[in-house]
DNA sequence: CAGAAATATTGACACTGTCAATATGGGTAA
DNA sequence: TTACCCATATTGACAGTGTCAATATTTCTG
């Protein structure tokens, strides 16, 4: 049935994605090149073209994988019998726990020229992981202001502050001083003292 | 005394980066290319070697000045007899404009490759946004927890939640459903009513 | 006025993304 | 099996790119 692909190595196209990803990492997304991903992998130059189409291609394929591990990093113990606050915890911590392992896509998946910016697969995992933070914010109590447009405040606000923290802190903007090794969580108190003060 | 520049253009180097910072907003950082921005300003191709060295020290001027003009924005009304939190409202609506009016050259400002990293200047510049939200920080109380250290926090949290907020309006990440049209200074009060609520 | 320093140009090189044309393999129907 | 078709891979080419060395030009300085 539907297209077995074993020409070449099988999936060529896990395997082009997986050279990118050390590509993008190691040498940054300047470094990164159609050319060097296929010369890795061991195929001729234009190769990736009949994957991916393009550069964006690729790159919107990789942050599509990017935000599903991002999501998973996020529920890794989703089925465990914590209660809610410390799986809520684990979320942000995993959140910024993939920022740091992934620097460099991290960036990528924030970028607004360079990907295909309306790629369904890529809106979805979007919205995936928009979902999870979104729960998070609800159990932060932070629209507890009993109108529910503040609901959407406080999404916002999660998805900002946790979002702004995760990229400050991979561009090593909190090395200097007294604020080095705060966790996000060290951070929240200091904005939720209405619940726990 | 010091190199006076009337040579072509008068200041050449001043004429590189506003053509340079056109080109980023109208193409992105992947449409800039030096030569581009030489042919625009009508030089040679390799003219702006003289003045940048490379294409990470014309987008490093690029990015100083662009530290600069957000410190400007930040402190429009620093001269006035606005109260305290009038003006620290100010210096956080005039953040979020910057990178709204300069999408691009912002995502650029917190890019890892691509820059001089330990450029003085750059670093210079840097450093007095940091001291002005230090302020915004001080003003919003977030440090009332009587303990020195958590002055760091704060200022982690508030740099963390306007960057997280400007970037995530400016890559439209926020153009759906209910979350429509909110300012940061309309997500600031679910956080920070142990102080006014 | 002459030499030096700063600045601009030219030409070249390796590298890049993209495309058209071609070749090769696997899957399928006769 | 054989013949065909389609997906996939290769080759070759093209315009653009950053960077550098060599050269030319202008301005500054003694």
């Amino acid at each position: 049935m539907a297209a077995a692909r074993n020409y070449h190595h099988g999936n060529l196209k896990e395997v082009f994605l997986k050279a990118a990803r050390d590509l993008l990492e190691r040498d940054g997304l300047g470094g990164l090149s159609l050319r060097k991903c296929a010369e890795q992998v061991g195929v001729s130059h234009a190769a990736p073209k009949n994957h991916f189409g393009n550069m964006a291609g690729l790159l919107t394929a990789m942050v599509t994988t990017g935000y599903a591990e991002l999501a998973v990093m996020m529920t890794a113990d989703a089925n465990t019998n914590a209660d809610r606050k410390r799986r809520r915890d684990q979320a942000l911590l995993g959140y910024v726990d993939f920022a740091q392992a992934n620097p460099a896509l991290y960036d990528l998946m924030f970028s607004r020229d360079r990907l295909v910016q309306d790629d369904p697969d890529l809106l979805q995992q979007i919205r995936a992981c928009f979902v999870i933070l979104a729960d998070c914010s609800a159990e932060l109590g932070w629209h507890h202001g009993s109108l529910e447009d503040k609901a959407g405040k406080g999404q916002v606000a999660i998805w900002s502050l946790v979002h702004g923290y995760a990229q400050l802190v991979t561009a090593g903007r909190f090395k200097k001083d007294n604020m080095k090794g705060l966790s996000i969580l060290d951070i929240l108190p200091i904005i939720e003292q209405n619940d726990q003060n």
